[in-house]
DNA sequence: ACTTAGCTACCTACTAGTAGGTTTCTCACA
DNA sequence: TGTGAGAAACCTACTAGTAGGTAGCTAAGT
């Protein structure tokens, strides 16, 4: 998520800015015309790439699917402890924030359900099972390597979690405060000390 | 918030219809055109109550946080327990997904912030510390007549306790499942046994 | 007489999308 | 080596609809 290397072609190019856009002003907010203006290309061009905005917005949040799973499987081959993991975790989250300047994809489509195609709804509901599984692994860890406390049962702390790390994000969002995020975050990151 | 009674005028009804849009579709979603088809008026009349959507949109936010203000009041008048009230905050967000049809005005709203205007994030902003500051308050209430368990810092229960229930709110919105609300909450819910 | 609350008509700007064209590149074949 | 066909990736021009908003009018109520 945030690659410096800039995409070598411009279908990636436009991945790029629609994530960016769709994350900071919803799916509702951002146009063809603002990723035309942004890749530097013609609007009709886009359609050459993505047929469709549900067509671009469906390869948009596969794409942010495999990449949040990519940095799950990637906190797992570097951290050990139930705690770190965990700790990593938010960290994705905070950094996903942009300073309070946009939001999780997930989060951000969420919120705009009404107007995705049921191709996108289904995109998000994987993407939150594979966050929701991952997330209980991480609690399995922490009560059985004991750097996560009071953990009762893994798979209703991962939903306790979810919701918790998105609707923090909400709070930075919407007063664009980063303290936000962390003040929501604290009871949860005290167990981990 | 969802009142069965039908509303006495017109700017109460596009209050009304304004509230239902921007909940379930979004700040971006909703159009003076969907206005005026659900309460009867043409388009430009809407003008005449509210000259802008940014105003209409104050006046919503602000009439939200008026009536979320008087649910807190009518809890502390009706329960005299932490947990009660707790419980009874909790119930006001499961009815405000309306089974997951849509979402907290404010949820709504703060995904949105890119398209609102200056005074629409200010009202937000009074929502929230009004709500920090209530759930506050039954925090304190619950650790001093022990019905809720293992409160620690009342003010970061309540940062932590609002995100979780957006959060919620969210999950059950993506997929039309208030199952997720409940899931989400369930550990909270334990401390209130 | 003034105010309110609606109306029609219209404005500019924007939206997703379509149609048909051009340019450049690649590859197969003679 | 040159040529031609086809594909890819862009272009201009356009469509139909929608967006928020304005101007001026009318009728009813006070």
């Amino acid at each position: 998520m945030g690659a410096l290397a800039m995409p070598t072609d411009t279908k990636t190019a436009l991945l790029d800015s629609a994530e960016r856009a769709a994350r900071s002003q919803g799916f509702d907010g951002f146009s063809y015309a603002d990723l035309a203006e942004d890749v530097g290309i013609r609007k009709a061009s886009i359609h050459h790439h993505f047929a469709t905005k549900a067509a671009l917005s469906v390869a948009m949040m596969q794409r942010y699917r495999l990449g949040l799973e990519s940095a799950c499987q990637q906190i797992d081959d570097t951290y050990t402890s139930g705690r770190d993991r965990l700790l990593a975790l938010v960290g994705v989250y905070r950094d996903a924030l942009r300073g309070g300047k946009s939001l999780c994809l997930c989060v951000s489509f969420s919120a705009s359900r009404a107007s995705l195609h049921r191709d996108v709804i289904a995109e998000i509901k994987l993407f939150r099972l594979m966050m929701l599984k991952w997330i209980a692994t991480v609690f399995e860890l922490g009560k059985s390597d004991g750097t996560i406390r009071a953990v009762s049962d893994p798979e209703r702390e991962a939903a306790a979690t979810l919701s918790l790390l998105e609707g923090a994000q909400l709070a930075a969002r919407a007063e664009e405060d980063m303290a936000l995020y962390e003040k929501a975050l604290s009871l949860l990151l005290d167990r981990t000390h």
